[in-house]
DNA sequence: TTGAAAGCGCTAACAG
DNA sequence: CTGTTAGCGCTTTCAA
C-alpha cells in the first residue's frame, strides 16, 4: 500500500503553523512557545512523523553519520570495539558506517574515499599501516586513528610498551632465565613497542632465548616452528594472543608440556583467552575505554574543539591464567 | 584550510555546460554526445569533483545505504557475516549501517526507526526472537531475516534440523548410547530445531541420557552442570559451540576426559572451535553464503523484483575434530 | 542533444 | 513568538 511518507510539511498543515515552527518544534530549536510546540509535537506524533535525515543532511551538510574503518573483521579484537563504538555514537544520535579492508591499502583508500562520498562526519580509522597518505583524500574531514599511529592525526592507544615490559619482568620474576620473543609483523609500530619493550628487558638479564616474528595468525612461518622445537626457551612472550594461540598449539603436538616445559604470555586478551587449554596469560588493553574514547574525541571534534592532535594512551594491565603461572 | 567541497555546478559552470548535462555525464542517464560527455567527465576529473550523496538522496529518496542489525556483535558468529555483508554490499555500490540491539527487544525496535529514519533503502535483520512486531515500525520497507523466522519476511536460514540429526547420528554411530543434549534457548526456532531433531534422532536409539538448556554462553547453568558431573552421558550434543566450550572447560574442572569419557559436538562451527583443546566437533554453517544471499535478495527486492518471501535453507556439514573421534 | 527550471524535504536567516 | 522565503546539491521533466 506504500502509505505515502509524512513530511514536515503535512505536519505543519495539520498542525496549521508554518513549515518553519514546525521545523523549530522538532529540533527545539527557535524560539516557540511552548503550547505550540507541544502541540505541533502532538501532531507530528498522531500522524506518525519521521524525519526524513538524508534531506536534512542535504541542507545542514551534516549527515549525523560516522564512518569505522578496519583491516579485518575477522580479528578478534575487533568485535568488542566496533561494539562499543557502535553504541557509544549510537547514544549520542550517530549512526555508524562499519567497512573492513581486507588487510589492503588500495581499499583502504577507496573505502574512506566512498565514505567522504557518503558526506560522513568523522571517521574511527584503524589503519593497516602506520604511514599513509590520505590526508589528501580525506580533506579536513575530522578523523581520529586507533591503536597505529599516523601523523597528522589524534591516535588512541594502549601503552604497548608498557605491556610488553610487564609481560618480560612477570616471566623474569617467576624465574625463567631464556625467554623468547616471537612478534607480530614488525612493520607495525605497536608491535615494534611492544616488543621492544619486552626485548629490551629481558636482554638487560641476559636471558633473551631468540626473537623471531610471525604473521598475525595462528598459522607459524617456518622460522617461528624451529625456535619452538629448539627448546631453547623456558618461556615465550608472543605479540599478539593469535600467534600464542598457534605456539600453544604447535608445542602440544611436538609434546612440550605448557606451562612446566614452555609458559607462554600473549597480548591482546581476546575473548577466547580464558577459553584457551591452558588458559592463556596476557596483557589486557581496555579495548571499551579506547573506543568510547576515540568516539568522544571525535564527536569533540564535530562539534568544533579545535584541540591539537593529542596522542591519548591507555594503561593495560596484566591478566594472569594458566600458560604462564606466578611461580615457575 | 577547508578547501571548498567542488559541487556538480562548479563542474557544468567549469566544463561550460548545463547543470542538467552535468548531472547527465556524471550519471550516464539521459542522452549526451560521447565529446560532451567525456568533457564533462574530464572536467570533473581534474576539479577533483566528488558526488554528494546525500544530496541525491534527498533528490531521489534512495540513499544507497542499507542496514545490518544484530543482537549481539561480540556472538562469535557475527564478524564473519559482518564481514561478507559489508563486502557484498559494497561491490554492489551500498554502504552499510552496523548496529548492536544489545539482545533487547524494546532496542531493537529503536534502531530499526532510527535506520528508517536514516532512510535506509534496507535491512537485513539478524532478530533476537521469531516473534516480533516491526511491520509496523518498517512499513514497505524491503527486510531480510537470517537465521531466525520472521512471518511476513523472507528468511535465509541454514537447515538446522539437518544438523541436529548429522551430529546425533555421528555420535550414535560411534558407538554411544547414553547421548545428553544441552540446547541453547529453546524459545529460538532454530534451537528447537536443532534440538528436536537431534533428540528425536538419538530417542529412537532410546539412547538419550537427558537434556538440559543453557544460555548461548560459555557460562553453565546449575541444571547444566549437575547433568555433566552425574556422568550419565559418553557423549552431549551442545545447541552451540560457546556452550560446547564451556562444557569441556567445566568437564575437564571435574578431571572428565575429553573424549574419552565424555565427547562433545558442537554447532556453528565458530572460528575458535579449531583452536581449543581438543579441537571442536561441529555443525558447520556456510555463513558466507549465507551473507551473501542476503545480501542479493536484499538488492533483489530493491530492484522492485516482487518475488514472495521465500524461505531459503542452506545446507550444513559435519566437522571431524578431535572432541569427538569417529570410532569411540 | 542540450538547457531552463522545478522541486526532494528540510533548515535558517530575516521580517513582522 | 511566528511566518515567509531562499536555498542545500542534485535529478529530471519539459521545451527548445
Amino acid at each position: 500500500m506504500a502509505r505515502k511518507r509524512i513530511t514536515l510539511k503535512d505536519v505543519a498543515k495539520s498542525a496549521g503553523v508554518s513549515l518553519a515552527s514546525a521545523s523549530y518544534a522538532i529540533n527545539k530549536t527557535g524560539s516557540l512557545s511552548e503550547d505550540t510546540r507541544a502541540h505541533v509535537l502532538k501532531v507530528a506524533e498522531e500522524l506518525g512523523y519521521r524525519q526524513n535525515l538524508a534531506a536534512r543532511a542535504a541542507r545542514t551538510g551534516r549527515t549525523g553519520a560516522i564512518g569505522f574503518v578496519v583491516p579485518d573483521m575477522t580479528n578478534p579484537f575487533f568485535p568488542s570495539l566496533a561494539q562499543s563504538i557502535v553504541q557509544r555514537a549510537r547514544q549520542n544520535g550517530y549512526s555508524v558506517f562499519v567497512t573492513d579492508t581486507e588487510g589492503d591499502q588500495a581499499q583502504e583508500e577507496e573505502v574512506i574515499r566512498q565514505l567522504v562520498d557518503r558526506g560522513v562526519d568523522g571517521i574511527v580509522w584503524f589503519p593497516i599501516k602506520d604511514e599513509n597518505s590520505i590526508e589528501s583524500i580525506a580533506g579536513d574531514l575530522p578523523i581520529i586513528v586507533i591503536d597505529r599511529t599516523v601523523n597528522g592525526f589524534e591516535c588512541i592507544q594502549a601503552d604497548y610498551a608498557q605491556g610488553g615490559q610487564l609481560a618480560a619482568n612477570y616471566l623474569l620474576a617467576s624465574g625463567h632465565d631464556r625467554i623468547g620473543v616471537i612478534a607480530g609483523p614488525m612493520d607495525v609500530r605497536s608491535m615494534r613497542e611492544r616488543c621492544g619493550a619486552a626485548i629490551e628487558a629481558i636482554n638487560r638479564a641476559s636471558a633473551l632465548a631468540y626473537s623471531v616474528e610471525n604473521a598475525f595468525s595462528t598459522e607459524l612461518s617456518g622460522d617461528v616452528a624451529s625456535a619452538i622445537e629448539s627448546r631453547a626457551a623456558t618461556a615465550v612472550f608472543c605479540g599478539s594472543d593469535l600467534i600464542a594461540v598457534g605456539v600453544m598449539g604447535h608445542a602440544r603436538k611436538l609434546g612440550i608440556a605448557i606451562p612446566d616445559e614452555l609458559a607462554v604470555v600473549g597480548f591482546d586478551d581476546i575473548p577466547w583467552a580464558e577459553y584457551c587449554t591452558p588458559a592463556l596469560t596476557t596483557i589486557e588493553l581496555p579495548v571499551d575505554e579506547m573506543a568510547s574514547e576515540a568516539v568522544d574525541a571525535l564527536l569533540r571534534k564535530l562539534d568544533g574543539e579545535n584541540e591539537s592532535n593529542r596522542r591519548v594512551v591507555f594503561g593495560v594491565c596484566l591478566i594472569e591464567r594458566e600458560s604462564a603461572p606466578p611461580r615457575k
